[in-house]
DNA sequence: TCCCTTAATGGTCAGTACGACTATAAATAG
DNA sequence: CTATTTATAGTCGTACTGACCATTAAGGGA
């Protein structure tokens, strides 16, 4: 950082990408736009945009997540800077380095193209076809961020709505991390941390459908989950292919230790 | 990312800041320069530098690590993406967005100021003053990183040198931490993790001072740790002062999901 | 040399957490 | 009314952890 003005730099355009994941009945999906032009014409990518002069990246993501989304208020919704991406060749036009974000939204709206990207949808992960750019990996990476905060955060609720059954829960956890779980264990441990969920008092209870109707719940204040919520360990000896979006193993080219 | 050539875009300067930690003597230290100019002349500042036009950022991460080292090869060395900071104020005499990285050194040779830092030296991170621009909130944020990539990975052993003893170990762990830890429980859980540290075969001893000759070990081929060693959870009465450089307790903007 | 100190190593024991599982309760579908 | 479905409650054995105590193997000093 010393001698700005002793060393020439070369300036690069800095975006904002977006991995906006949300559950729907049991199924994980992506926010993604189509591209209407060159390069990468018809495929789908990550909403994102510039950052501009006088915001910083994360503003810059709220921003954009608000009008991808069509939401009028996106204060209340989970945005964490995920990683940036800086590739020299990852955009063929220009030299672009991209500070990725990861948003979680309890409720799926179908988006309404607020913005200027025509046509957001929201898209099953597994399944996704290879994206624009390096929007694979991105989106990868960022699943994976997900899939290990849940284990030790209460970053679960951030998928449910404001009052949920403790096998909605359950379920959005399933969901992400393509696991089944013990329905009583669940339970138990969930309740046993203190602030991660609190009864609604009301003693209401949601009639979904057939079976008895469970009690509803609303995220606690806790952030944390002491001791954590350990994701069973997938069988060592079945080198089972990885599920996502085609991309590889998410394999980053730095340390070793996710 | 639709429309490059349809929107304007303001270029930014992206460089790299490096939070560089080792452990001498039981005592956290960082790798900080001395600035010479304004702003914040005389003032710590982390390593850095520009983002070159051909590469990427973690490439300019370990080059920047290599320079203000001195060390020839750094390849070996643990070196990840923290986050990247791109608040608008955070350099007063332009817009600069910075990608910051996290470096372990085993050893710690005190740096000879090989590339163009003039004063590259090792100072402990408690009590390190205020550091130039926003670099006391990303000391702080890798610090605590590193302190919770302890507890569930091998990251550790990148503290220490390729044969160590597992005291060693756990002095790393207790700098880190800032706790200390009971010996024997310590010892248990590290041996009991498979494919953390695998025993120097040839019996081999070191002779450090008094006491029993500690056997020596060195890093396994485990990065994770399953289940993870959790630090032991502070008082929660005590609302004791931080420990730390001076900053704040590094509350993020962002999501409350550390 | 003998004893004390230091540090590594080995072990016990109880409380907690967790996985696997069984049982009961309360609703709906037929 | 009965079967099915889902929520909830509880049990039991194992694994893990924290708090200890004991032993071993070195060095230092009187």
């Amino acid at each position: 950082m010393e001698g700005y003005d002793k060393h020439a730099f070369e300036p690069f355009a800095v975006t904002v990408d977006l991995a906006v994941f949300t559950v729907r009945a049991g199924v994980l999906q992506a926010l993604l736009i189509e591209r209407g032009q060159e390069p990468y014409a018809g495929r789908w990518a990550l909403p994102g945009g510039f950052v501009l002069p006088a915001e910083s990246a994360e503003t810059a993501a709220r921003r954009e997540l608000a009008e991808e989304t069509g939401l009028s208020d996106v204060s209340g919704l989970y945005l964490e800077q995920l990683r940036t991406y800086s590739e020299p060749d990852r955009d063929p036009r220009m030299r672009v380095v991209s500070v990725a974000y990861t948003a979680l939204l309890p409720d799926a709206p179908e988006p309404r193209g607020g913005g200027d990207a025509a046509s957001a949808r929201w898209l099953p992960y597994d399944g996704v076809g290879p994206l624009a750019f390096d929007h694979d990996r991105i989106l990868a990476d960022a699943h994976d961020r997900v899939g290990a905060k849940f284990e030790y955060t209460c970053l679960a609720t951030g998928f449910c709505p404001p009052e949920f059954t403790l096998g909605e829960l359950q379920q959005v956890y399933e969901t992400v991390w393509g696991t089944t779980l013990d329905r009583p264990n669940f339970r138990r441990k969930v309740l046993a941390t203190s602030g991660f969920v609190e009864p609604v008092p009301g003693a209401a209870r949601l009639t979904g459908g057939r079976g008895k109707p469970a009690a509803l719940y609303r995220a606690g204040a806790a952030t944390a989950l002491h001791p954590p919520l350990l994701r069973p360990a997938p069988a060592p000896s079945q080198p089972s292919p990885s599920p996502s979006p085609s991309s590889a193993p998410s394999s980053s080219s730095e340390g070793r230790f996710s």
